[in-house]
RNA sequence: GGGCGCGUGGCCAAGCCUGGAUAUGGCAACAGCCUCCUAAGCUGUAGAUCAGGGGUCCGAAUCCCCUCGCGCCCGCCA
């Protein structure tokens, strides 16, 4: 089967045959949609001789290629156009008979990717959620590229924020059954109180303990850490985010895991003289600390002994982090990679931070937007809609547009762009969004619902310009799927979804289907057939979830 | 102070890696479109010194340098 990709490198050996050495991004599909595929030649025009004559050389030869309808010079560019029919033929073979369109894989290496792994201190925040919606993402790219991936949630159940939850419960709330708003109240107060009295001492001695593998504290701290967590799992689980595996940090203290890191690392480690503290210089970089005077490990220590794990289970480790993680990113490649030799792939994508108009979103200072409070106003709003227009909601409808809203919201920006939170924006459903995405797909669905023929033969006469442009578009899903894939970019797939309805919206306003004879209306149920199936299948990606009514 | 990220119409984004055709969309505004497969849609109008300045180049939103603004990091915290 021909991909999109592969129509680009017949073309361009085509023109290389006469112009030797043209570069690949030279041959591109065409974003400013003067064609689909665009030949810019302009650089070469002054190194080559014969230029003009070799162009239309080019340019005849490519047109005898197959899938090419037509090819035309226009100064120094070769506008080249695919013959939608051909196209559309190789897109539903491929659905008919593999199911799924593209239907190539690669080899299955295994995967981790790590997302979310957020402190279990409260409810999950607008903020975190980028985090896991970008994770998820990435995880459903990677595995609908054909590798096995796992998808991990670190836990940290150590270090001060979890000691001072567990403080604050035993402080405020001790005896009480502990919920999330309890061991959350507990957590505000004993923060105000640090802050008041200036003192973390109490919080200090438990960590050394903990640190020292204290296994009643530990366990303690495990328990009410659970609580919480799975108050995550559970919000996450309604934007259909689930996790593999859960790995407990603490679980590298206690094994001895850190211990063996110290060890792995000997010949880099360098000690204080004055108080054995050890460290390990990182060049252009800064002294970075991995035991403390009093023996106990750090963050990074349990970060190296983690993915000392991951690496012996996975070929391939992808990070998903905050934009404040960027320098520990460089700190465990250059430990992974140059100290300790690995091979494997370890990969980090940073996200900027989901703000307020009137500042940071912090669980601490109680100015975070929890996911739940949002998703409930979406499926709120999701009823509503349904109510003014057919009188009743389906429950299950406004949920799906709920969690596709929310996950769309956030994953179709730049990860390293700010995006500052609004309610307006969040809850919009026109323009740019999860639903204008979903409306398309109801009305494809609509029609083949009444249609009373799911299709059959078909030709290429009165063929609409909105046809042949959908369909191009849709042969681009694995040309976008690679590209999305390589460069780990979940957001180009958001991108291509919106020009992919848009596109599929111009052709529902300008073909009708049912009501046409049938060569016509058979070519029309076909490309909606295939339009169903690319936009299931990279919705699926993006965990939104498509309905054929709403 | 040093390092990193971000800056694109009133607002929000795409494009930047890999320079090339009149900078692409959405929201808001204004004017229109439902006897017709779902109007959560569509059409049209208006709106941009691509933060600012310099440089490289035949050609810069894109590459380089400087400046400004916002954010982040620079712990024996995580």
């Amino acid at each position: 089967m021909l991909l999109f990709q592969d129509m680009l490198e017949l073309i361009r050996s085509e023109a290389r045959r006469f112009i030797d050495g043209i570069e690949e991004k030279e041959v591109i599909f065409d974003p400013t949609e003067h064609a689909h595929i665009t030949l810019r030649l302009i650089k070469y025009s002054r190194s080559v001789d014969d230029f003009d004559s070799k162009l239309d050389s080019i340019c005849e030869g490519i047109g005898k290629l197959k899938f090419v309808g037509s090819a035309k010079r226009e100064g120094a560019y070769i506008n080249v156009n695919l013959e939608p029919l051909t196209v559309l033929r190789t897109i539903s073979e491929s659905i008919e008979t593999a199911g799924i369109f593209p239907d190539s894989f690669q080899d299955p290496e295994r995967v981790s990717v790590e997302h979310t792994s957020t402190n279990p201190t409260g409810p999950i925040h607008m903020g975190r959620v980028r985090n896991s919606i970008i994770g998820d993402s990435v995880a459903r790219l990677i595995a609908r590229y054909g590798y096995r991936v796992t998808t991990q949630y670190y836990v940290n159940d150590s270090g001060k924020q979890m000691l001072s939850l567990y403080l604050g419960y035993r402080k405020f709330h001790d005896g009480e059954k502990p919920t999330v708003p309890i061991l959350l109240d507990g957590y505000l107060k004993i923060y105000s109180l640090f802050e008041k009295e200036g003192n973390e001492k109490e919080v200090e001695d438990l960590m050394e303990r903990y640190e020292k593998g204290d296994e009643e504290i530990i366990r303690n701290v495990r328990e009410i850490a659970t609580i919480v967590l799975d108050s995550i799992v559970e919000d996450l689980a309604r934007l259909h985010i689930k996790f593999d595996e859960f790995t407990w940090e603490s679980e590298f203290i206690t094994t001895g895991e850190t211990k063996e890191v110290m060890k792995r690392l000997s010949t880099s480690i360098q000690t204080n003289p004055d108080d054995g503290a050890r460290y390990i210089d990182i060049p252009g970089l800064r002294k970075i600390y991995l035991e403390r005077r009093n023996g106990t490990s750090l963050y990074v220590t349990r970060d190296i002994a983690y993915h000392m794990y991951k690496f012996s289970q996975y070929d391939r480790c992808i990070v998903i982090l905050g934009e404040d993680h960027r320098e520990h990113g460089k700190i465990m490649t250059y430990i992974m990679h140059d100290l300790l030799e690995y091979k494997n792939q370890l990969d980090f994508l940073f996200y900027g931070y989901v703000n307020l108009e009137s500042g940071k979103m912090s669980t601490r200072k109680g100015t975070s937007i929890p996911v739940r409070e949002v998703y409930d106003k979406l499926v709120e709003k999701a009823k509503n809609e349904m109510i003014s227009r057919y009188g009743n909601a389906s429950d299950e409808t406004a949920h799906k547009i709920a969690s596709s809203s929310l996950r769309f919201y956030l994953v179709k920006i730049n990860p390293s762009k700010p995006i500052t939170f609004k309610w307006e924006d969040a809850l919009d459903f026109n323009g740019e969004t999860a639903p204008f995405i979903m409306y398309s797909y109801t009305r494809a669905a609509s029609i083949m619902d009444k249609a009373a023929s799911t299709g059959g033969k078909y030709s290429g006469e009165e063929m609409h310009e909105s046809e042949g442009d959908l369909i191009i578009h849709l042969y681009q899903y694995p040309y976008r799927l690679k590209e999305a894939y390589m460069s780990l970019k979940p957001e180009v797939l958001a991108n291509y979804l919106l020009v992919l309805s848009k596109k599929f919206t111009k052709f529902y306003e300008n073909c009708r289907v049912i009501d046409q004879p049938d060569p016509v209306r058979n070519r029309r149920i076909e490309i909606i057939k295939s339009y169903m199936k690319i936009l299931e299948d990279c919705s699926d990606i993006l965990g939104i979830t498509n309905v054929r009514k709403m």
